[in-house]
DNA sequence: TGACTGTGTCATGAC
DNA sequence: AAGTCATGACACAGT
């Protein structure tokens, strides 16, 4: 199987290959177009298909050492345990920690960072809360409800532990906080992240958690950030997306008690989402949140009335608007949702400035320049060459990266947010070609180079905006139709500074584009000139051509002319029967035809 | 080190 | 009038 997918995935290469030859205007960058890097690619790719197999080769033993555990009810179809649970929690524990660590090693390569993260989970989330009820949050109400999925390991399914008595959730220290973003920050991490994410897209990996877990770029994510109400995925879903997921999968994915957990639970699972690691641990497992400044999610969400969630309420027609919500909710999402409608919305980067100028003078120059807020350019760019500091985070929160090929799972209409439901109703804007955008779109043959002077520098903008503490993302404010960015911006209350930030942002953003646009029009017509400048000559040559052979033909029929006048003079002849003198007269003919002996001397006889 | 290239930004005019 | 787009010009970073 594992052969026909690396067949298939050679193929597909070949394929790709031989198309981008052909056409090279769509928009591919010059890599693409490298052999050598391509072949490196390639061979990444295949590590990669043996590093999958091997892991779940791993699972697949875990699984089979948890289902002998299990005795299948004929009856339900349901899986149930031989024996009460005999594995002490301690025990349950280790196995998981195990599960991590083949995960950990296996994924990556890279066992000492790793170990470095286990060591600051093990530190931060000590093993007796493994229990929290958020692990397990993925879990179909089918099996939240009730006890059908029961794990022999888990008492915390047992009826006797409820909710109530659960440990509750705990919330992250700023400085656990910072050392998690310091572990995200590690070059391998994203390197893993990157392999994760194509594992996940490539594969149906039997001991995926939900989607939202494993992806924050999945709705469901955000739905379950946002929208406590749709906490789950559907029981479809996951028949849909883990078909191959056992009872094993869900028991060693949720940790925890099934029963019913309140909203307020899921929210504040997303911040601790690390919790989660045992299920399978990625850096995109974890929350967005859980490298959110609390300032910024606790001043925000204060604002809003969300930090506690306690309350179930209704479902609203229409969410508002929270910073929260639009940290959690990566605009990539929000656009690709977008981008599935007719119309679309600009291309993905638009929205990041990533080059600083050093002469800025928009608007708000002044603004900054006038200390109001103390963010001079020289601290912006202290900002820039200073990685790890705060940018790294920002850079997380502002998700830079818009990926219009990500997946695009099902998710129910009704989860969506209102602002994501406008943006459905309203997208005004002509996309351009993603492919021109797709400089930073996790294209395979983009993925090795160096990264570029944007991807590398943050955008000054994003800095401003977090040092304004703007409740948006810079992808938001560029890309929102008018109506939707000031409807989003009605519901904040700005001050003139950030007022005058978040409208430069996306005068830039869309003057950005703009010049995107406007140069790749230029290729365009460069291109189009060059095709005409050839047609052109082509003609030219053709035309010469013609003209040669004219030239050749009015000659041949001249000299026939000379010949035919030469034997029609020598016949004529005077009275006395004398040739008459081309050099004294000529023949000419006139407009009815009659032909005339003009005598040079300006004497016409009529013949 | 200078030329070239790609990109972001600003200014300006048009719509 | 405000917002958006198109485009020339400039600066900067990378090659």
């Amino acid at each position: 199987m594992e052969m026909e997918v690396g067949d298939s995935t050679n193929q597909d290469l070949d394929l790709i290959d031989i198309l981008w030859k052909q056409d090279i205007d769509l928009g591919a960058r010059r890599e693409v177009f490298d052999y050598n890097h391509r072949q490196k690619e390639h061979e990444l790719q295949r590590q990669r298909q043996l590093e999958e197999e091997k892991r779940l080769h791993l699972l697949r033993e875990q699984e089979k050492a948890l289902l002998a555990q299990l005795k299948l009810d004929e009856e339900t179809g349901e899986y149930i345990p031989h024996t009460k649970p005999i594995l002490p929690p301690q025990q349950a524990v280790i196995s998981i920690e195990i599960t991590q660590d083949a995960n950990f090693t296996e994924e990556t390569g890279d066992g000492m960072s790793f170990d470095e993260c286990l060591q600051l989970l093990a530190e931060t989330f000590p093993v007796g809360e493994t229990e929290n009820p958020a692990v397990c949050m993925e879990l179909p109400p089918v099996y939240a409800s009730g006890n059908t999925m029961m794990s022999p390991e888990q008492p915390a399914l047992t009826p006797a532990v409820l909710p109530s008595q659960l440990t509750p959730p705990q919330r992250v220290t700023p400085d656990l906080e910072e050392a998690w973003m310091e572990i995200l920050s590690l070059p391998e991490l994203q390197g893993f992240k990157m392999q994760v994410d194509e594992t996940m897209e490539t594969t149906n990996y039997p001991l995926q958690t939900s989607p939202a877990v494993q992806n924050p770029n999945y709705p469901n994510h955000q739905l379950i950030q946002n929208t406590p109400y749709y906490p789950m995925p559907s029981a479809s879903d996951l028949k849909t997306k883990n078909s191959n997921i056992g009872p094993a999968e869900y028991m060693s994915a949720c940790d925890g008690p099934v029963p019913s957990m309140a909203p307020s639970d899921i929210n504040r699972m997303n911040v601790e989402a690390p919790q989660v690691v045992n299920a399978n641990f990625t850096p995109d497992s974890f929350c967005p949140n859980v490298f959110y400044p609390n300032t910024i999610l606790e001043e925000s969400s204060s604002q809003h009335g969300l930090e506690e969630n306690e309350n179930v309420p209704d479902i609203p027609s229409k969410p508002s608007f929270t910073p929260m919500d639009l940290y959690t909710l990566s605009p990539e999402d929000v656009f690709d949702r977008s981008k599935r409608l007719p119309a679309d919305f600009p291309d993905s980067d638009s929205g990041i400035s990533t080059h600083s100028s050093p002469h800025a003078s928009s608007p708000s120059k002044s603004v900054y320049e006038g200390g109001s807020y103390g963010f001079s350019d020289s601290e912006i760019d202290d900002l820039d060459h200073n990685p790890g500091s705060a940018e790294s985070d920002y850079s997380e929160m502002f998700c830079l990266n818009f990926q219009p090929d990500d997946l695009e799972p099902a998710i129910p209409e009704s989860a969506l947010t209102g602002q994501c439901k406008q943006l459905d109703k309203k997208p005004k804007q002509h996309m351009e070609d993603p492919a021109e955008e797709s400089g930073h779109s996790s294209t395979p043959f983009t993925k090795d180079k160096p990264k570029k002077r944007s991807d590398v520098r943050l955008s000054r903008d994003e800095q401003r905006a977090k040092a304004l503490k703007i409740p948006f993302t810079v992808n938001m404010i560029i890309n929102l139709p008018v109506d939707d960015f000031n409807e989003m911006m009605s519901k904040h209350e700005l001050n003139e500074a950030q007022l005058a930030l978040v409208r430069d942002i996306r005068r830039r953003g869309k003057n950005k584009v703009a010049a995107q646009n406007c140069r790749k029009r230029k290729m365009e017509n460069i291109v189009g000139l060059e095709h005409e400048l050839d047609s052109l000559k082509e003609e030219k040559d053709r035309l010469l051509d013609e003209k040669s052979k004219n030239a050749t033909n009015l000659k041949e029929m001249k000299r026939q002319l000379n010949s035919l006048y030469l034997e029609v003079f020598g016949k004529l002849k005077d009275e006395k029967g004398n040739s008459y003198s081309p050099s004294e007269y000529s023949l000419q003919q006139s407009t009815d035809g009659s032909i005339f002996l003009v005598p040079r001397m300006k004497k016409t006889f009529k013949i």
